[in-house]
DNA sequence: ACTGGAGATGACGCGGTTGTCATCCTGCGG
DNA sequence: CCGCAGGATGACAACCGCGTCATCTCCAGT
């Protein structure tokens, strides 16, 4: 992970560069606007820690441009500004997170993290669902139960992935037709019923506690 | 945008509920952590504004137990301990962001859009695939062509997947046998070839130019 | 133009998937 | 203890996806 520190001040940049590079960090500082814009612009940084007051132009001039120019990668402000004026104003233009000094390295460098982790996203996050230790992966369509794969056909996998997104919540039969088969209020057909069944039959059949329980007179349930 | 209000003090959560609804959020709120959880774990919000201290579970464990169940929303932390170990503790678990109490509505709200502004847009990115003017949407299974949806099968999927995934390199027989279809290297069968027909009776059928182009001696490729 | 070989195409049949139905089971109220 | 409604289960038939094969088409090199 490499960031980009802009800060005028020699003693704070020097022990803000020392701090993150002792933190696995890799750190470029400049102390001119001027100078961390051609930095930023060739796009190898990962995060920006700025500064406000810079001799040469104003920190948040500095972030509007990079942002106009396609540079996305999230920025920290640091700034001895403490109103809360200025701190709108510097989250509003563009900054992703504030900090006004003095501040606590520690806390940096947390909030440098939360940024990365954020902008790093790690996809299999959004794409996976977890319930107890029953795992979808709804990229790769697997389904695995405590590890183990479970073979699990199209609309098996769309109903479980349905359950799973409402897990806790009772779903009842009209709410499964409407979202997994498109289908209209329809009472004469049971098909809810059998795809239960054989997702039971997969997905709790080899493992304990059952993870799909029905609620008499309301649909199905999926639980921890 | 909808956001999830977790504090157990009810002047703050009404006070709060009423600053973000006027600025043109939905906001559901809960005084409990147990209620909390059932209601992000429907998956409908945005973001998470969560006070550590609740009635019955800590917030950092609530954090815990919806990151673990997949919740990905950006979560702010708004709690009254003030101590930079507390908010590295806070950060490190989970939180996107820390504020303490007492806090200012104008720069909650503005750190509240900080955070939904760097979420929002990347939920999408990891799970399409384009080429041209053919769409695949990963999570979704559906491909589209100028918008016009494609009804594909699972193998006609993969392989289409695969070709997307290498767009502009042109894939041989036997790499796609390897990567789709999970076989070794076999001459003597022509599955590729009948998938690819049956790929281009879908894909390159109504729409001009057309994708799938055949490098004769070599493989496919799929190309603008 | 001829020909060999590579790719395209259409037909076919096996097997898995899916929805329906009839029947059996079970929890709950009387 | 009984009866019923709601749910579970097993069998079945229609359908569809998939791989094979035989045949046809087209391109490249002579």
């Amino acid at each position: 992970m490499r960031l980009l520190v802009v800060e005028d001040d020699k003693t704070i940049r020097e022990f803000l560069t020392r701090a993150l590079v002792e933190s696995g960090f890799g750190v470029d500082a400049s102390a001119l606007a001027s100078q961390a814009e051609k930095l930023a612009l060739e796009g190898v940084h990962d995060a920006l820690i700025v500064d406000l007051t810079l001799p040469d132009m104003d920190g948040l001039e500095l972030i509007q441009r990079l942002r106009a120019q396609g540079v996305g990668a999230p920025v920290l402000i640091l700034s001895a500004r403490r109103s809360v004026d200025e701190r709108v104003l510097g989250l509003e233009r563009g900054g992703d997170d504030y900090m006004t000094k003095p501040f606590a390295v520690a806390e940096l460098l947390a909030r440098v993290r939360a940024l990365l982790r954020r902008s790093t996203p790690n996809q299999s996050e959004a794409t996976r669902l977890r319930v107890g230790d029953l795992e979808l992966d709804l990229i790769r369509r697997e389904a695995r139960r405590g590890g183990a794969e479970i073979q699990l056909t199209q609309q098996e996998f769309a109903l479980l992935e349905y359950l799973c997104r409402n897990a806790g919540r009772v779903v009842t039969r009209a709410m499964v037709l409407d979202h997994v088969w498109k289908m209209r209020i329809d009472t004469s057909t049971n098909i809810v019923d059998v795809h239960i069944h054989r997702l039971r039959g997969k997905v709790d059949k080899d493992a304990q506690p059952p993870l799909i329980r029905t609620i008499r007179g309301v649909g199905y349930v999926l639980k921890d």
